[in-house]
DNA sequence: AGAACAAAAGCGAAATATTTGCTTTAGGCA
DNA sequence: TGCCTAAAGCAAATATTTCGCTTTTGTTCT
């Protein structure tokens, strides 16, 4: 039953206070359980355990198991670099597009994108986020060298759309000249702005 | 060796049968339960309870809660009618492709979503074919028409890719003008067959 | 620095949910 | 009709989740 409010979630209130560091063993927990063992004989008191945590610290922050494993996935799935620099926008764009590919057809990626989505909170928000801000830099850094640049929108629907529809609902996964030639198409067509 | 069954999971041996009247009264009662109470109150006692079935039987048949609302999802979304006839290609399809999205943006759809997805099994797959299936069956009567159409590939790329992609990760859903646009742009642009 | 406060974690008992071995029932088939 | 098998029922054993209460910890105010 569901009646408790569940407050704030994902961040403890400052770096290095307990609840961070909590939240850090739980999270790292969850990490080695998963590379040990099927994800589905995961459990919360056994994640609670390997963290050293009572299982109630569990619920009470994050309510269930879907909860903390979608705020797993989404904190791995955070790029923790800019993206590559190639030299070129429409090689950035490539580069980009099809690392992500890779992450996101893969078994491990598969299976946090069906944490994330399967638990529904703003984490799906974050995840796109994510994408979109990654496309972005990319984008500026063509308009900073002065090339002629693909809408952030475009390349979204024409590109990272299909190819996550593929990845979420189709039998086999898309593959890089897939990528290749969505992100062809856009570059023909479409007016860039320069 | 009998090389019968393959059995599909979801569906009992022989319609009429016990399997398939236990299976009724089960994708029933999960109907009933979520239109009373809020989708994560739903258990599987509670389940088997109004199912005037043993909750061993739903775990032994599906595992656990995900597995049977991710079965009784994709059952939900089966479409029951071919897509309305309005008399035109262009017509047929941006009406099918309104309808869906509204289906799929309503509160009820993403849940369902959510829960196919979430489950990530073979029935993912299922609602991708469903779709494939609808717009195949716009394109076949225009074909029959003598209409120039649209691969369904290219709809499922550029129409229905980019709005899973915002109803499943977005904050906001996209619109019937969205849609609009989007199908318009597929419909100038690249070569249809005759 | 020290005291007081609030937020989060620990603990353990109670409530629920899940698993499992065995028995019973219902359909299919010779 | 009378076996034969797959699925369902039942109930005991486990495992999990929830919840009230206590304790710890970090922050803030003098």
């Amino acid at each position: 039953m569901s009646t408790t409010p569940l407050i704030p979630r994902t961040a403890g209130p400052r770096p290095g206070g307990r609840s961070a560091r909590v939240q850090a063993a739980i999270h790292q927990a969850v990490r080695e359980l998963l590379a040990e063992a099927p994800r589905d004989s995961l459990t919360v008191p056994a994640v609670a355990t390997r963290a050293g945590v009572t299982p109630s610290t569990i619920y009470r922050r994050w309510g269930d198991l879907g909860q903390l494993l979608a705020d797993v996935a989404v904190e791995t799935l955070r790029p923790e670099a800019t993206p590559e620099d190639t030299g070129s926008y429409q090689g950035d764009l490539l580069a980009w597009l099809e690392q992500y590919r890779d992450e996101m057809s893969s078994g491990p990626g598969r299976a946090m994108l069906r944490d994330v989505l399967g638990a529904g909170t703003e984490n799906t928000g974050k995840c796109a986020l994510y994408c979109t801000q990654q496309l972005d830099a990319i984008h500026e850094r063509a308009a900073a060298r002065g090339e002629s640049t693909l809408a952030t929108e475009a390349v979204l629907d024409g590109v990272v759309a299909p190819m996550m529809y593929r990845i979420l609902f189709a039998a086999q996964a898309p593959t890089n000249e897939d990528v290749a030639s969505w992100l062809d198409a856009l570059l023909q067509a479409p007016r860039h702005s320069t």
